[in-house]
DNA sequence: GTCTATATCAAGATAGAC
DNA sequence: GTCTATCTTGATATAGAC
């Protein structure tokens, strides 16, 4: 399906006057205003406002796994941590140069306007990189037994939580005591055992 | 100022569909019919839907602002760590026992009807307890000195994320594992510093 | 304080020409 | 595919009687 100028247009000033107006308040009239567009056009792209912010959503949440992707599975036999980080740092550069797409699904997120499952799904395919991770970390026993469906939820807050941080307070962005800091909370979630800690009970 | 019996019961109502069908997607009207009361009425007691919503969010957090305060400082000399973990059980059994107040403020939260300012001071009263005993931790050296204002953030998101995980899924609400893991992130957020890991370090 | 009835307005969506 | 003009609906808020 390819996207045509005008719906591309659509797309944009969409995304731009969701995030900074919430999507219940922004009309469908504003935006087709903004993309220098009819009204008329707006509707024969997408059958209704709904169907709009779904595929805008699908779209971004498209982008951001593509994000937490860009570490190949082959270097899976590094040291972890170095593998966590970068994604890490990978989300956050994202998030930080993105506060549009991060603020739009955050909104969508807490609205009604998507079931349970589809946020679910989107989760999944947004974090397939961090839950293999993960899994991999609890088989050779340096990750905390926890339940991942737990601990992948509290990485996807984590990663709203920190890009939120940075987008608020630019200044911190490339300050190495906050980026430190923020990926060892993280990290911390993670549940890494620590290796000194008993060696009795490693392996 | 008292809160009459049409007044609790508008706020009463209000907080049902609100947190079931969103806040913009909830209209005044059926406010009014759910709380057995005419529109009128409603707008005589509220100046119009947003101070309606407001007056809603200031009545709950002050709630769960004292559902974070019910140990009492003096404690503060026995063991961080029990510490912490009875301020989290107290807080996830709250949120369990309150789904639609927990929902309700992550609505209010996520949406652009309170500014930046009204949010983080809601958040700096809600935790005032955890602050105070992340700045003892960081004090006496067993946390990690990461910056406070990021670590409160993370504590509030973690708070909601597990809250809903438990309303999600509520057969899990007295599993021992899920309850300790939920903690461990929590705890492992503030990044104490393991005791055992090097004593050159410490002191 | 509470009600009924209604004013006012804006939003989503459509019809039909080009 | 794109536009202008308009329909329809439903929401906030008010007026004024009781």
């Amino acid at each position: 399906m390819k996207i045509t100028e005008k719906k591309s247009q659509i797309l944009t000033s969409a995304l731009a006057l969701f995030s900074r107006n919430g999507i219940e308040t922004t009309s469908t009239a504003s935006i087709a205003k903004a993309a220098n567009v009819a009204t008329g056009t707006l509707f024969h792209h997408f059958a209704n406002k709904k169907a709009l912010v779904h595929q805008l959503y699908l779209l971004i949440k498209h982008e951001l796994s593509l994000q937490f992707a860009v570490i190949s599975p082959g270097d899976s036999n590094d040291d972890l941590k170095k593998l966590a980080q970068a994604l890490w740092n990978n989300a956050i550069d994202w998030a930080f140069a993105n506060p549009d797409k991060l603020k739009f699904c955050q909104l969508v997120e807490a609205s009604h306007l998507l079931t349970t499952q589809d946020k679910t799904q989107a989760m999944a395919q947004e974090l397939g990189m961090i839950i293999g991770m993960i899994e991999h970390g609890q088989q050779t026993g340096c990750f905390a037994p926890h339940p991942v469906e737990m601990i992948s939820l509290h990485c996807q807050a984590q990663f709203f939580t920190s890009g939120n941080f940075y987008i608020d307070n630019p200044q911190f962005i490339d300050n190495q005591r906050y980026r430190e800091a923020s990926f060892d909370i993280f990290w911390h979630a993670l549940c890494p055992i620590e290796t000194n800690k008993t060696p009795l009970e490693q392996q």
